[in-house]
DNA sequence: CAGAAACGCTAGCAGTGCTAGAATTTGAGT
DNA sequence: ACTCAAATTCTAGCACTGCTAGCGTTTCTG
């Protein structure tokens, strides 16, 4: 723990106060309604003060992305462990993700959807997104075969993406997303009738 | 084919034109600088012509997308035609669909990711859209085994989606989206990992 | 307690989507 | 051919956006 003057224990407050400010806001009424003047104006400073910690409103929401990485890969974390078997590890980290995007959209897209400036795929990507990541292929694992576990992963993941997001934008009904869902983990946990 | 009179034929180029403006510049920009100034300007007329044409911007990227639709619905099929069995069906509808994201990412925007007032999930959908979704089906219809297709193909369809967002917002590295492809497949296909 | 540095503010720029109302063109009907 | 109304397109403007220059105040330091 570095030694903070009051001055910069003040600031890093405040810089959390626009954080959750920018979070809440755009949870309630979207990100196209999260803009500098309403912020200025939850966070009871002027404008002008967003650009002495950020450098612009890209990097509120990627400030907002990076606290749902860690709140996310908790999650998924606790599921994983919970679970009894690698069966319903998997099931439970899947319903715990397409959960976690169900109950903070906009955290969601802030995190996988928007463009925002945050290295991704690189070693200098957020540490939580990492232990995210690692958190699914420990559930994935058992299901790998002699696949490679990164790409296959990755691929699992996308898939959970590709439900949620499809989803939210009403090109998928919502009602059967459940068993879109079960579809998908039988496919890749190879439950099968009979092997060829 | 009802009859048009001349005013009639030149507002419907026009609007096509408006169309097509608006593509060619949020491929070459993305949408973000599709803004009516600039589309104004390229269309050679002034602001609120637009509106006499669409209710907004957003009705502007709605036309886009169903143009897309169709778009896509035919290189689907093509692909779905031309192959000479079920397996490598699966797999050119899978490549053509990618392929399709990732030539016209602007377009596969306005069509899958941005939020844009059109009827999806039921009937009152484009046609095209239906149409490249059962072009879609008749390509998994051999791997439903006791499955409903609707919700199979659906699955099928999000994992594609999620591979194509997840990569281009940088969140999965371009390199080996192919492999990812592959595994995507091999899981729905059924194939057992053969020994290579 | 003076001077300097840090800080937050007001005011403003160039841009956005969208619209009211004036100006122009068009196409009758005589 | 000419008038006049209807359709059409334009100019100008509103309320908003992200962002910044520069001034005035507060705060800390020597």
């Amino acid at each position: 723990m570095p030694i903070l003057t009051r001055r910069e224990r003040e600031r890093a407050q405040r810089e959390k106060l626009i954080i959750t400010a920018a979070r809440d806001l755009a949870e309630a009424e979207g990100w196209q309604a999260v803009t500098t003047r309403r912020l200025a104006e939850r966070i009871e400073y002027s404008q002008p003060v967003l650009y002495s910690h950020f450098t612009g409103m890209d990097a509120i929401m990627a400030a907002v992305a990076v606290e749902g990485f860690a709140d996310l890969a908790d999650e998924v974390r606790a599921a994983r462990i919970a679970a009894p078997d690698t069966h319903r590890a998997l099931a439970a980290v899947s319903a715990v993700y397409t959960a976690f995007a169900d109950r903070h959209p906009a955290v969601y897209d802030a995190m996988f959807s928007q463009t925002v400036d945050l290295p991704f795929a690189t070693p200098q990507a957020p540490p939580a997104l990492h232990a995210g990541f690692d958190e699914l292929a420990e559930a994935v694992r058992p299901y790998a075969r002699g696949d490679d576990l990164g790409l296959l992963t990755e691929t699992f993941w996308a898939a959970l993406h590709g439900l949620v997001t499809l989803k939210r934008g009403g090109r998928l009904l919502a009602e059967q997303q459940d068993r879109r869902l079960e579809l998908l983990l039988a496919r890749f946990t190879d439950q099968r009738p009979q092997s060829s």
